[in-house]
RNA sequence: GGAGAGGUGGCUGAGUGGUCGAAAGCGGCUUCCUGCUAAGAAGUUGUACGGUCAAAAGCUGUACCGAGAGUUCGAAUCUCUCCCUCUCCGCCA
């Protein structure tokens, strides 16, 4: 959420800056009520000051039955009034906090103007896209191979749900546990967080009160499954106070996502690209203010890193303002070749928020001058999304043969195999233990 | 699921209906002291939102002792409802 003090007094920049997001969104309402909001609350302190002020004469003093009776006829005057300003304030904040929580952050200046993702733009590029003649889609060679079953996904579940089978679950087991160990042996601490998150974690990091309908909820328990790590991680520290020697902090954390998929309607509905729960690393940052673009590059770097080492040919694109998603001040996207679809998709998101979700979810640290609380700035990326990594090594790696070749930085997690083959799927061979 | 205890500042932990934004300790900050360090002495130190101000500081108002309602001139303190945590029992991976 945005500073109010500073949407107050700087309305036209801030509005300058939401138009670049092409949303519609504006602020002149909110600068209203904003001031409706003020001006009530001074009514209403005003109104409190006098009470008290009675409540003072009591205490010290000698007041005579006469005045008493005076005074406690004002309080009860005073309390009718309160009565009914109370809702009214009460109303004017909560819709002034609606409006707050449901404008996005403010798009930094470096990156590009535009609509939609047509104004994107490629920032690098890496890797050799490989020459495979006729390329298979990772859905028919999932079929063809063995190990994913789109079928008994939707059989147990519904639609954008699948099983993997033999070496389709263990690949997805030692890509988590490559990537994990990859980020943490750069110094990001593993989280095990809740799948299941109550609902001041979703308003936190921004996914809610503006996308209510995106989520899966649990009514029962009040609680959302999470539709990445991003929200419980971002959450650890909420409403805390760190100190400034604590700073920074990375994060790395496994954890299944959830989601609805609301408005993705035939989008994606073969393979396993577009799955209403999928898993993914992801890292979240909790920064001084002053580093978080710096961290920004670095943790899109170490994003990358894992795609460089499997050896799966990318790009980073830089959004521009429309396409960037709600609480990102500036977003890195990274793209991974898909042969059979000839053109790159979406492995990783890497974002700054800046002080955006540090303000909704109260994360603050102590400067070490002892100074005032400040907020801390947050970042997160994707390191990466596992099934769409596995879904490009399947592609990027089949063989003429139809057996896909296993990127050698995953042998070891698979206890030395080197491909996946048809046969191999029914009989593969326990992990090494030690 | 059953029974009980409890939710107070950055942390630990007192708290009598008004003198309580709240004792004490820890931590932080400032100064002093001793060759350095350790230790010691004194002082200081909550958060949010308003107002004032060009701005900061300062001053000032209001709120905040889990959340909400009630009693009262006045509630951290009394009453009710809810939420959460802990302990014991039961069940369970």
């Amino acid at each position: 959420m945005l500073d109010i003090k500073i949407i107050r007094d700087n309305q036209d920049e801030v509005q300058a800056a939401l138009d670049r997001r092409h949303g519609g969104y504006s602020v002149s309402e909110l600068v209203a009520i904003d001031k409706q909001v003020r001006e009530t609350q001074g009514e209403w302190e005003n109104l409190r000051r006098r009470s008290n002020e009675i409540s003072e004469q009591f205490k010290t003093g000698k007041v005579s039955a006469e005045e008493k009776e005076a005074l406690k006829a004002e309080t009860k005057e005073l309390k009718s009034k309160l009565v009914d300003i109370e809702p009214q304030l009460k109303e004017l904040e909560a819709k002034r906090d609606l409006l707050l929580q449901s404008i996005p952050n403010l798009p930094d200046k470096s990156i590009p103007d535009g609509a939609d993702e047509n104004a994107n733009v490629v920032v690098k590029s890496w890797g050799e896209i490989p020459d495979i003649k006729e390329p298979k889609h990772h859905y028919e060679l999932g079929d063809e191979l063995g190990i994913l079953d789109f079928e008994r996904g939707v059989k147990l579940a519904e639609s954008r749900f699948t099983v993997l089978m033999d070496m389709g679950a263990k690949m997805e087991r030692a890509l988590m546990n490559f990537m994990l160990d990859l980020h943490g042996a750069k110094g990001y601490r593993e989280v095990f967080p809740p799948i299941l998150v109550n609902r001041d974690c979703m308003v936190g990091t921004g996914q809610l009160p503006k996308f209510e309908g995106d989520f899966y909820k649990v009514e029962e328990d009040n609680l959302y499954l999470v539709p990445t790590a991003e929200v419980p991680v971002t959450n650890l520290y909420r409403d805390e106070i760190l100190d400034e020697e604590q700073l920074p902090i990375h994060h790395c954390a496994y954890t299944p996502n959830f989601r609805r998929e609301a408005g993705a309607a035939g989008k994606d509905t073969r393979g396993y690209i577009r799955m209403h729960q999928f898993n993914k690393v992801e890292l979240v940052k909790f920064v001084e203010p002053d580093t978080s673009n710096d961290e920004h590059e670095k943790m899109t770097r170490d994003a990358e890193a894992i795609l460089e080492a499997l050896e799966l040919p990318y790009r980073r694109i830089v959004l521009c303002a429309g396409d960037m998603g709600f609480s990102a001040r500036k977003c890195y996207d990274l793209e991974v070749w898909f042969p059979a679809q000839g053109r790159y998709r979406e492995i990783s998101s890497c974002s700054n928020f800046g002080d955006f979700q540090a303000r909704r979810a109260n994360l603050r640290y102590r400067p070490a001058d002892g100074g005032k609380p400040r907020f801390i700035h947050t970042l997160n990326g994707s390191g990466l999304a596992i099934g769409r990594t596995l879904a490009a090594i399947m592609e990027n790696c089949q063989q003429a043969d139809g057996s896909v070749k296993i990127p050698q930085v995953l042998v070891p997690y698979l206890g030395g195999q080197t491909h996946i083959r048809k046969a191999e799927a029914t009989k593969t061979p326990a992990a090494k233990l030690v």
